[in-house]
DNA sequence: TAGGGGTAACTATGAATCCT
DNA sequence: AGGATTCATAGTTACCCCTA
């Protein structure tokens, strides 16, 4: 692709020689556009008039329009005495440059003369094709909104306790995955009872429809909105669309002409409802909306075909190195997800530059405006495939897919486990996490051999890519990668703990994975009893095993682990009681803080409430310093 | 009640700088 | 040199409030 810098206006606008060539040549080109010849000592002339001048007058006539309550209109009047000075609040004079300070606003002028016919001849997106409104606002989010991983799948869905919610989100045109669930219980009964949120226009909810990110400030972004969401105060939708012509509504939608005309609506950062309801959406015949209805389709299914390899999405599948095809190595299979990945680029990049060009001539604008468009909207976006990894390197994205690989193969050993804790040493009747990495790695590459596939993997973590801390084995970034890595990938809301007896990189003594879900007051117990009643009983063994044959060094280093194991026990104890002393919520408080919850409501010791999300759960372990990493939350 | 608006705070990122 | 830390910045979110 090919790289465009934008011009730094900044130092032409701080230069006043710079400015003012600029401006005078600029003036001469538009009047020529108008057929009026214009020499330099004109252009000149009129340059300083509006700038040097200083100000400039600004007449607020709104409240003299009249007409409302069969007043009359007595603006003219009023414009006629406020040029006399004769009255006062009417008039204001605002110096140019301040003026200049407000973004956009020398276009603002152009932009109408622009755009005024387009909505002569267009209808208004609502009521012509559908209606926009605002959603639900819960007014306490950290208590009703969770990421969907948080819940257990099956209290998830339209009718069940969790509903997905799409409340704006990061930037993405035509599809967006909506992550987040909101707490629905009894139609809403605990948010209607706070008294505090907003529950507007509930009668919408569960429909499909649109939906966009009512701020950001990469240009409007329209993405459907699948059946069965709620839709946020932040997160606004259009809905009761004509399925016939709902993609050709969100194709015209995110075009840069509709982008152009948005801009020109909105006051102030945000892209309001009634800023969307205004959108003039030309009349098409049926080919031109079945053009842009394919386009639209096109971008739509490659980017939702890509989320089906995004651990974190809802649609999640298997991981993208596992959708290549015909790859004879660990290595070509890397080749062919980064080649499958530059391809769907290409082509929605393509599809969108056809959208655009069809869209410009559906509006009616012709090369002259576009142009003034185009420079206008500047660079604006581009159609992504991988937005998370926008403006990565090949190597980052490489490095990507392999740590990725990983962290799935992590999920489906803690996922088919029967108790969901999975030490990182084998014990007794109970393999290893790395065994079970290995079983994996068999299982996902049937046609290759897994110590070579192994082999590779470790040749990959070895490499140095900015941004990857390095690993020299599997086992390595296991035991100091992942959890950060997963706590990361997971938002600060990791649902596979690792708890350690270390932290940081120094090496663990002792370590397992729990998988949050099934991590309650019994399996925490079965932790201590059974999982660290047994490595400490080993390391006492060996401690006094190498005392006896004489191996000064060993005996200190497993005495060592039995130390730190002893250490991590009590500490769990603490967290498994719901110890606290001090002043409630401080450092030494372990017991699950659910803030919303009345003190004698919280749960007793280690019995936590799922509902309460991770960040309160995971709380008392973080304090007690019993994870892998010092901070999660 | 619903739409609109202001702004502090948070978060991710990347460059610069410091530390070992 | 490589990692950690700091700082600045842009983009986004949370919270609160106003008004028709």
């Amino acid at each position: 692709m090919a790289k465009n810098r934008r011009v730094d206006i900044k130092a032409i606008l701080g230069d006043s020689d710079l400015r003012r060539k600029l401006m005078v040549s600029t003036i001469r080109a538009t009047q020529a556009r108008e057929g009026i010849e214009t020499t330099e000592e004109q252009a000149d002339r009129a340059y300083y008039v509006v700038t040097e001048a200083e100000r400039t007058a600004f007449f607020a006539l709104e409240p003299f329009r009249g007409g409302k309550r069969g007043r009359r209109d007595e603006r003219h009047e009023t414009f006629v005495r406020a040029l006399r000075h004769a009255t006062s609040d009417v008039r204001h004079d605002v110096a140019r440059r301040d003026f200049a300070a407000i973004d956009g606003s020398p276009l603002a002028y152009l932009r109408v003369r622009i755009i005024a016919p387009v909505f002569r001849e267009s209808p208004a997106l609502d009521p012509a094709v559908g209606i926009a409104a605002q959603g639900l606002a819960t007014a306490a989010d950290g208590r009703f909104v969770r990421y969907f991983w948080e819940v257990p799948a099956h209290a998830q869905g339209h009718g069940r306790p969790w509903v997905a919610f799409a409340k704006g989100g990061p930037f993405s045109r035509f599809y967006a995955d909506v992550f987040l669930v909101v707490n629905w219980r009894e139609n809403g009964a605990d948010i209607r009872a706070l008294g505090k949120g907003r529950v507007q226009n509930d009668q919408y909810y569960f429909k499909p429809g649109m939906t966009w990110p009512l701020r950001t400030q990469r240009g409007f972004n329209l993405r459907m909105l699948p059946e069965g969401c709620i839709f946020g105060h932040k997160g606004p939708a259009i809905l009761d669309i004509d399925p016939r012509k709902a993609l050709y509504v969100l194709g015209i939608a995110n075009s840069a002409p509709a982008e152009f005309i948005l801009s020109g609506l909105m006051s102030f950062g945000s892209w309001e409802v009634g800023v969307v309801k205004r959108l003039p959406i030309p009349k098409a015949s049926v080919e031109q909306m079945q053009r842009i209805s394919r386009l639209t389709q096109s971008i739509y299914d490659t980017k939702r075909r890509w989320d089906t390899g995004n651990e974190v999405a809802t649609s999640f599948v298997c991981p993208w190195v596992l959708q290549a095809r015909n790859a004879r190595s660990f290595s070509e299979t890397l080749v062919s997800a980064h080649a499958a990945e530059e391809e769907g680029e290409e082509q929605i990049e393509a599809m969108y530059s056809d959208l655009n060009e069809e869209s410009y001539r559906l509006y009616g604008i012709a090369d002259e405006k576009r142009a003034l468009i185009e420079a206008a909207l500047g660079e604006r976006a581009p159609e992504i495939l991988w937005a998370d990894m926008e403006r990565r390197t090949a190597e980052q994205k490489r490095m990507e897919h392999v740590w990725r690989l990983l962290s799935y193969m992590v999920k489906r050993v803690l996922e088919a486990d029967e108790d969901g804790i999975v030490p990182f040493q084998s014990l007794i009747g109970d393999a290893g996490l790395l065994d079970r990495i290995h079983n994996e790695v068999a299982t996902l590459f049937p046609n290759q051999d897994a110590n070579q596939v192994e082999v590779e993997i470790t040749n990959e973590l070895k490499r140095v890519v900015k941004g990857y801390k390095r690993a020299s084995s599997i086992g390595e970034w296991l035991e100091d990668v992942f959890f950060d890595y997963h706590a990361s990938l997971y938002k600060k809301r990791p649902i596979i703990w690792h708890i350690a007896s270390s932290q940081g990189r120094a090496p663990q003594g002792f370590g397992v994975l729990c998988h949050y879900h099934r991590f309650d007051a019994n399996r925490m117990a079965k932790l201590r009893a059974g999982y660290l009643r047994e490595a400490i009983e080993t390391f006492r063994r060996e401690a006094a095993l190498a005392n006896q044959s004489g191996h000064a060094e060993a005996r200190i280093e497993w005495q060592a682990k039995l130390e730190e194991t002893l250490a991590l026990d009590s500490k769990l104890q603490a967290v498994q009681e719901g110890r606290f002393e001090g002043p409630e919520g401080g450092a030494t408080d372990y017991r699950i803080l659910t803030p919303w919850k009345a003190p004698e409501d919280r749960p007793k010791g280690w019995a936590p409430d799922i509902d309460d999300g991770v960040k309160v759960n995971i709380e008392p372990l973080q304090k007690a310093g019993v994870l892998r990493i010092r901070r999660v939350v």
